[in-house]
DNA sequence: ACCTGAACACCGTTCAAGT
DNA sequence: ACCTGAACACCGTTCAAGT
């Protein structure tokens, strides 16, 4: 969804499928990245192929392999620059509580991740290999050090405070991956189905909790939920003094 | 690591790589899956491939391909036979308070994904169809119902109950995605030495909270904490009688 | 330095042919 | 019904050859 938005994003003027066009006397590192987040958001990382790369470009695919030696080097150049147009579109600390403050941020973290697929596959799930450029990471520092700055000057410890950020981070990171297990084929529909079908007459304690159980754990109340019940528990440790 | 393990998790006696048999007079969807689950032990999902599990077997592709026609009904029914084994392997109810028993449950939950590589990639990471496959779905009924039992008879609404289930499942989800993360070639020093070094003076809440920071968000210190702070969540939670 | 062209191994899938 | 054999499109990667 919203490939339009992601396209634009990702800096292609032409929505057309594969435009080629002349190489030109030259082809950028920069430019395979760029035609590769394109490629990617019409196909998913799965389908991210060199030859598709390149078509785009309108080289062969060993020109692209001049550059990108390995499909695993592409990727990772990849990822490094969907994270940063990733921490991009992050929000800044907005003036209000602590605990307002963090959920919006990792809501939002969420929307941009359901927003642009694409961005969001490569950030959320092949996160693989970024660490090991600085710059992609010094970007993430920045909004990391932002909302430990918030929790720390709500009067979190530094410990808490780095504790309530991975906590949320993964927490969000297990949504989003719930979110991706159901979003292919009929998945969704076979789970509603088989929720409320029989078979759970055996199971009491899970008929009393029917009504607010949702099968694909990937709602956005049950996003809510957790974490409501993530910042209640920094509540409960802020005010025990700790 | 354990691959010993699984091996022998997956019924399969001879720890040789690619032992070659003879295909009797019947080939079975149970022997494919089986095979299929022990070449995913030696490759993982990524390098189970149909030619892989023809030869383990001693048949041509296509003879597999005569049983499950595409690679992705082979990993539907491997998916379902992993998360029987997997939850075959989770624990019971123990005797001790509710917090106590959350907290044991998916600390196990945690090291048999551990422990089992294959199991839990094939669980954590590709669930995907799984739901479709009532079996599967029921073996995980029994232990989800026997959690939310717990909570119910410590005084939690079936709504809270089943709210604390889905944050626990998702958070415990999101630490193995980030355990996977990091796991691979030299991922872990480089992301240490990015947080060692320089660049963090730029940024004083991150250089303040250092010490208890893990680069990785992998470690069992990480796990436990934001184990901890959803159970104190609860804990609030029950204690203001919602 | 940067790109093309040919080639190889491998994989998923289809289909005709065997028994 | 169940398996083999041949074949096709596609992909990642290597390497010699061009400019």
């Amino acid at each position: 969804m919203d490939s339009v938005g992601e396209a634009r994003l990702s800096g292609e003027a032409d929505a057309s499928g594969s435009g080629r066009r002349l190489p030109r006397g030259s082809l950028d590192k920069t430019q395979i990245v760029e035609a590769a987040l394109a490629v990617t958001v019409l196909t998913g990382v799965a389908g991210l192929t060199m030859p598709l790369v390149a078509k785009r470009l309108g080289v062969r695919t060993t020109a692209v392999q001049w550059h990108f030696s390995r499909r695993d080097d592409l990727l990772a150049a990849l990822n490094e620059e969907a994270v940063r147009r990733f921490n991009g579109l992050l929000p800044r600390v907005a003036p209000v509580g602590w605990d307002e403050n963090l959920a919006g941020y990792w809501r939002e973290f969420r929307r941009i991740a359901r927003a642009y697929p694409a961005l969001g596959e490569l950030v959320v799930i092949g996160w693989t290999t970024v660490a090991r450029h600085r710059d992609a990471l010094r970007l993430s520092y920045e909004r990391i050090d932002e909302q430990l700055g918030v929790l720390m000057e709500a009067g979190f410890s530094p410990e808490s405070a780095a504790r309530a950020y991975h906590a949320l981070s993964t927490y969000v990171r297990g949504c989003l991956l719930n979110e991706r297990t159901w979003e292919m084929d009929g998945a969704q529909e076979a789970a509603e189905r088989a929720d409320g079908g029989r078979g759970l007459s055996e199971f009491p304690h899970m008929r009393a909790a029917a009504p607010y159980w949702s099968p694909t754990f990937a709602t956005d109340e049950d996003f809510e939920r957790g974490l409501a019940i993530i910042i209640e528990g920094l509540r409960s440790e802020l005010a025990q003094g700790r």
